[in-house]
DNA sequence: ATTTAGTCAGACAGGTCTGTCTATACTCTA
DNA sequence: TAGAGTATAGACAGACCTGTCTGACTAAAT
């Protein structure tokens, strides 16, 4: 019996856990192209034959990260942004608190899911493309959810716009490796609602007002 | 004498040149870790060794194909934004309109320089970072100058604001394969522009009501 | 006519990568 | 104790990639 010479991660994960977990750290930091099917391997202490059981090929990897990303990120915004705003008017604020903290993270390197897309120059077909498509529409359906809890109108367009924000914000966090930029987002966001409020008020007096004393105008 | 079996791009052009627009199709639409040496010697018409002559290696090559990327937008970009808008108090709006177009690009698949970067997983001193930091705050100064020419005050915010949209229309254009996120990013421009000429008009009266009155809301 | 600079064609070395295969060892259950 | 299922170590084939090198060709200048 052997003992393996790299102990990362724990070893008390099954070793299809291991190779998931060693792939997405090496994946995310470094590019899928970029990363070998060896070095996977010697980081995660597996056996190239048992990576081969539990994935077929490293494409089957790949998705299998994306798959694993896709869900851990929106169920981590959704708890974070419950965390930022307990009251349901606030929530489409606190996106912007939570994605700041997300930015923030020492390693951050933008979406990896659409990192991965962008490395392979994934055709509309690609099976990693389509992924991608059906992660960034869960993202817009939970923005649009948490306009629908605002009871404000035209929760479809506020949706498609927070995703505007969400990518642009994004890709100058990852560029300028600061999350500064959710302060911009979210300033942007807030005279998205303001003038949203003032065209279609579908709220109760009251209750608009209560949403928009939340907000601090400094623009 | 033989002769090139691949005439594309057109052999009047000098050896460097055919090198130069061979790599910069191929590397957009393939990515630059997904192309070759030898296909772009194939495809240019080229020799080798005279590929390696104009460039020390193919990360040199990339640098050169980075370069020249930036250059060409910057100055189309310029070109479409005076197009769209001759009147100087409307070309924020009117980036839009250009970038609309080329949003509609048969192959457009999203920032060439940005696409790169992401490609390599370049660190902060990568060269390659260090020309895209340099190439889009080269944008955002653009966009600066084009707020300084309205008149309006936070000229700086509103580059900033504009750089945030250019990115996210840009990432979803590219995902999404239309070009009709332009029209959203145009929208949220609008709303923009109409809060900060309310807060802080500098300009005078009639003139910032010429400016408005070219703006359409519909949200 | 000869030199010189640039180009062309392609072989080649040395490295990396994915995926397969063999042979061995461990663990749990019957 | 025996056997089944799974993990390990690592060699290996085949493909691809970058960068170098040789040798021949062309065209313009001397």
């Amino acid at each position: 019996m052997t003992v393996p010479i790299h102990p990362t991660p724990q070893n008390t994960l099954s070793p299809r856990e291991r190779i998931l977990e060693t792939a997405r750290a090496l994946f995310y930091t470094r590019g899928v192209n970029n990363v070998g099917i060896d070095l996977i391997i010697l980081e995660s202490g597996v056996a190239k034959a048992t990576l081969y059981k539990h994935f077929k090929s490293k494409d089957d990897l790949i998705l299998a990260y994306m798959g694993a990303g896709s869900a851990d990120w929106l169920e981590w915004l959704q708890k974070r942004v419950e965390h930022f705003s307990p009251n349901t008017q606030t929530r489409l604020i606190a996106v912007w608190d939570a994605l700041e903290e997300w930015f923030a993270l020492p390693h951050f390197r933008g979406c990896s899911l659409g990192n991965v897309v962008t490395e392979l120059a994934a055709s509309a077909e690609h099976p990693t493309r389509r992924i991608l498509l059906e992660h960034k529409e869960k993202v817009r359906a939970f923005f649009e959810e948490l306009a629908v809890q605002t009871g404000m109108g035209q929760t479809r367009a506020i949706s498609e716009r927070w995703m505007v924000l969400l990518e642009g914000a994004t890709t100058l966090a990852a560029r300028e490796r600061t999350g500064e930029i959710a302060v911009q987002a979210r300033a942007i966001a807030q005279i998205l609602l303001e003038s949203q409020a003032m065209v279609s008020p579908r709220v109760e007096p009251e209750k608009a007002n209560s949403m928009l004393e939340h907000l601090d105008f400094e623009f």
